[in-house]
DNA sequence: TGGCTATGTAAGTGCGCACTTACATTAAAA
DNA sequence: TTTTAATGTAAGTGCGCACTTACATAGCCA
């Protein structure tokens, strides 16, 4: 053989950006196999057509959340410092999949099965970890009596809407320390609830927004 | 002139319902024009190009929301209710506009200001309105001292989410019944907060969980 | 060394689509 | 009735793109 071995990873590496950046039909074969330093043909020689390069490139993609292994280093932390943590986490990994999130955003309508397959696994483990989460936390009386399920679906909610609208829909990249003060702020809510109750003043003190 | 006046609107009629069950490049002129009613030369008379067809029709796209007019029937109802009826209706409005969301979804990547414009003045609005509802919440004494913009933000965060969970990304529709009980669940946790504290079991007894 | 495999070069094919041109028709306004 | 504006019919143009074919070349293994 000559030179490199993995010209189908590079292949589906530049799939992967293109097909992100201008959605598939934008993304020429041409541009791919530029983009990955490889000629049209040998594209075709590998894949065959488009379709089924993009359909590689979907199936061979996990999202891998390592949030599971998180958990145990939770033991001993607050509640809230639990969550803000998680949800810090959480949108790392987000951001480090955004090419793929795109994706799923966009090509829903033209592949519906396969990216729905894909986006469900992955929140579909999401939550069950998260649900999971929540369920040990009733079992310590730590939280209330929500079912466990729809708590860990409302979590991962806002904070995809929240990399939706920081990452997709606003201009310009997340930055650190804005997204610690947003987690602040979104975890306190989603911890505490919106509603004024005397015990609350007990407990915390402020809301993250007074400590501001 | 012959027959109808309305060609025009037809026309956008068409584009809109074809982009966003096709998406940009896959809905053909020739298809729009014959959903239209019309030739395709006709499209182009009036248009000019594709282009300049669909940035009308982006143009033209009023949400008007309709949340502003509701908060004055609010009035008397629990704080609970209120976010339940403002909840409802707001899933409502997206359902209504499913077609044009999901072109904001899925063309983002193609026409970024464009939609960004169209997508932030929606939610901007919708964001301001809540904020000045919770604002008032707090005044009241009925509603912690969150941040108003970030539980806005927070609210249509979750709803959104759902919205495109259960009507795009997981088959079939939102069938009435199972919205209304989801919409409780979900209010049920943006008021209350998750963290179990002893006055909450003193203010509404059960979560809407252990009701069901 | 010789054969095999992965890649390259170059030229081309066919299709679909946005968009055009020339001419005809129809209904309403004048 | 004549004129005019909106639409139709029909044929076609040119481009970009996915995909093909034929032949050449360079490294690896037996």
């Amino acid at each position: 053989m000559k030179k490199t071995k993995n010209t189908k990873k590079q292949l589906l590496e530049a799939t992967l950006t293109l097909i992100s950046e201008k959605g598939y039909l934008r993304a020429t074969t041409r541009e791919i196999a530029q983009k990955a330093g490889v000629t049209e043909l040998t594209l075709f020689r590998h894949f065959g057509s488009k379709e089924r390069l993009f359909e590689e490139l979907l199936n061979g993609y996990t999202f891998l959340p390592r949030l599971k292994e998180l958990l145990p280093e939770l033991e001993g932390l607050s509640y809230e410092r639990s969550l803000e943590i998680i949800a810090t986490r959480f949108l790392l990994t987000l951001k480090e999949r955004k090419a793929m999130i795109k994706i799923m955003y966009s090509e829903v309508t033209i592949y519906p099965e396969k990216i729905r397959a894909i986006y469900n696994r992955f929140v579909d483990e999401m939550r069950g970890t998260m649900a999971g989460f929540f369920e040990n936390m009733q079992k310590r009386g730590i939280m209330r009596r929500n079912s466990p399920e729809m708590a860990a679906r409302v979590f991962l909610w806002i904070l995809i809407s929240y990399f939706r609208s920081e990452e997709i829909m606003r201009p310009g990249s997340m930055k650190k320390e804005t997204m610690e003060m947003n987690v602040q702020e979104i975890i306190d809510i989603f911890m505490h609830g919106t509603l004024n109750k005397r015990s609350d003043l007990s407990y915390t003190g402020r809301t993250a927004h007074e400590r501001l």
